[in-house]
RNA sequence: GCGCCUGUAGUUUAAUGGAUAGAACAUCGGGUUGCGGACCCGAAACUUAGAGGUUCGAUUCCUCUCAGGCGCACCA
């Protein structure tokens, strides 16, 4: 509708304007300031040397575009324009016209908001990406969760989506931790049952740094460790390999509560044996140079430091194997667009890699993005492995879920369920909770680590949009007799003949959803569709709590159209943020 | 030191250069056993860190200052 708005305005005027929603929708479903801006353009028009004056007021401007569009015949979608101070152009659509919208929601279901605006193109997403022998900690929360509903937009709009979980599973910190395990008394049983669990290795590594402190040689020692997984030596390589197996079993854990599951999971060790033809490539295509002893794609000409393709001691860098990856993804899928759903204290790195994967004719500036989301921190400051600062995440997950279980319990609703929904109920609550707690934020601040706030249950959470949409369903659930006849949903309207304020909200508010997933895949902000979701509970909510919907009368039947399109939408945005929606909770 | 990012009610935050800066939490006051109270309505609370500038119009763009964060070749 939006665009179908852009091309009146754009016959009428010539223009291409911008068309938004009014914040108070006392000013319309639609409006323009193609009127506004003349004025600045006159300015322009004169800087110049053209005379030609156009009408300067805005005002008389916009009045002059309205009666364009009146004397052309107004399409028949809208029902009422209006001109306001200081020269916004105003629309409002016909009840014919939102009616229409509410049917398609009923009769596209699921798919309501699909959009093929990506039909054809391929991107590769990269989120997640924990790193191995650490536990799973809520930092990598927000890559996983905003990551994934970022690949679930693009799919709902087209794209062929690729996700891959870019495990930290590789480099010179896997030299600090076989150190560290080789100078203890901690051992890798060659085999039969494994008793290392991820903490233990988590306390290795908090070790080595408080060892490094002391004795900074080791540092060395830990390096040449890395160099010897590099060369492949034996032992090393199965303790390595123990890490990996034993990290990988708890990622699954945690991936399996929050209900994730990723494409591929190549991680950066599988490029281990790919890296040596960028090398080749990059000092071929004399891009490679030697500074200090190591080789280097500089990057002067941007003013950024150059990139490290080998260090000194001949090992590699997390550079060199994104690039690989850059080429490795090229090859196999040659996609349109690469998202790399990554911390902002990675933003130098990626600025290099892009540049490097340019340089290399691996792909274009405008097909790499780093959505660069903000740290959780701690109110007194950052969280760090190496100071074993850190929050577990399924400590938070736990804690989600119990108070998720306590409010059930406590809870009316929760009557008559067996315990074994409950807890089925409680998992989805808790973790619905705390996955939105964390996309209602706009992806690029920080995030101040707030323990009760991740578990809020009332309000702008995550279990408010579930208990609306349970509600729906609850009404719904007492007509599943009789058949809900929304088939011609004008008629009844022109039954109706007149909508109250609260049903007018809800319909004016239901068919922004697929320009809401435009626009939130547009900017890899899943923040937007929460906005949404929002709005559109809270109004529904309102009406609720005014209205009969059973036993409405005449309303009825659009009542029970408007739950369950109300419902739907729920679901399908909710569904596209990862989140579940229980039929009773 | 240099570079990038952020600064909005007590707290957490929203707002493609537009209309009275919108919510949630917390606080205070209300809501006939109700189609699910994990709900609804209302009140109080923000000179958008500060100072300039551009613009008909600035939370948004530019400059400076202050405060915080992140990063700055052999970690990832």
């Amino acid at each position: 509708m939006k665009s179908e708005l852009q091309k009146l305005i754009y016959k009428n005027t010539g223009k291409k304007a911008i068309i938004e929603h009014p914040v108070d929708m006392e000013h319309g479903d639609y409006s323009t300031n193609v009127a506004l801006k003349t004025r600045s353009e006159k300015s322009f028009d004169s800087a110049q040397g053209k005379q030609e004056a156009r009408s300067g007021n805005p005002m008389e401007l916009a009045n002059e575009i309205v009666n364009k569009i009146r004397s052309a015949g107004m399409p028949e979608y809208i029902s009422k324009i209006e001109v306001v101070q200081p020269g916004f152009i105003n629309f409002w659509l016909s009840q014919e016209y939102l009616a229409n919208q509410l049917e398609g929601v009923l009769k596209d279901k699921d798919g309501f908001g699909k959009l093929t605006i990506g039909k054809g193109k391929t991107v590769v997403i990269d989120y997640s990406s924990p790193n191995i022998a650490k536990p799973f900690g809520i930092g990598h929360l927000r890559s996983t969760v905003i990551g994934q509903a970022i690949y679930n937009l693009y799919n709902f709009c087209g794209w062929k989506t690729i996700g891959d979980n870019h495990l930290g599973d590789w480099g010179t910190q896997f030299g600090k931790l076989i150190y560290q395990i080789q100078n203890s008394k901690v051992k890798i049983p060659l085999q039969g049952k494994q008793n290392l669990t991820i903490e233990k290795l988590e306390k290795l590594y908090v070790d080595f740094h408080k060892k490094v402190e002391k004795h900074p040689e080791i540092e060395d020692e830990a390096r040449k460790y890395f160099q010897m997984l590099e060369a492949g030596d034996k032992e090393v390589r199965r303790i390595w390999q123990a890490c990996v197996d034993l990290s990988l079993k708890e990622f699954n854990r945690i991936y399996d509560l929050l209900g994730i599951k990723i494409d591929y999971a190549f991680g950066e060790s599988f490029y281990e044996d790919k890296m040596a033809e960028v090398i080749v490539d990059a000092k071929r295509k004399k891009l490679a140079v030697e500074s200090q002893g190591a080789l280097i794609i500089s990057f002067d000409e941007l003013n950024i430091p150059p990139g490290i393709l080998l260090k000194s001691d001949g090992a590699t860098m997390y550079f060199t194997r994104d690039l690989a990856c850059v080429l490795y993804r090229q090859r196999r899928w040659n996609p349109d667009l690469y998202i790399y759903e990554v911390g902002s204290d990675q933003k130098l790195h990626f600025q290099q890699v892009f540049a490097g994967a340019v340089k290399l004719h691996y792909g274009k500036m405008n097909q790499f993005v780093h959505v660069a989301h903000g740290l959780i921190r701690f109110p007194e400051g950052k969280m760090s492995t190496r100071a074993g600062k850190t929050v577990h995440l399924d400590t938070v997950l736990d804690e989600a879920i119990k108070r998720a279980t306590k409010i059930i319990k406590k809870s009316s609703t929760g009557r008559g369920m067996t315990v074994k929904q409950q807890e089925q109920i409680a998992k989805a609550v808790g973790i619905g909770a705390v996955k939105y707690f964390d996309l209602k934020h706009q992806p690029e601040t920080d995030i101040i680590y707030d323990w009760e706030k991740m578990f809020q249950l009332e309000g702008d959470s995550g279990p408010y949009l579930q208990y609306t949409f349970a509600r729906t369903r609850s009404v719904l659930n007492k007509i599943k007799n009789k058949i809900l006849n929304i088939k011609n949903t004008d008629q009844i309207l022109k039954i109706k003949n007149t909508l109250n304020s609260e049903e007018l909200g809800l319909l004016r508010t239901i068919y922004r959803f697929p320009e809401v997933i435009e626009l939130a895949a547009e900017n890899y902000s899943p923040n937007l569709i929460c906005n949404f979701l929002f709005d559109l509970a809270q109004k529904y909510n309102n009406f609720y709590n005014i209205h009969r919907i059973l036993g409405g009368g005449d309303s009825e039947e659009f009542r029970l159209a408007l739950t369950a399109a109300t419902g739907q939408v729920l679901k399908n945005g909710l569904s596209l943020l990862g989140i579940d929606t229980p039929e009773r909770m």
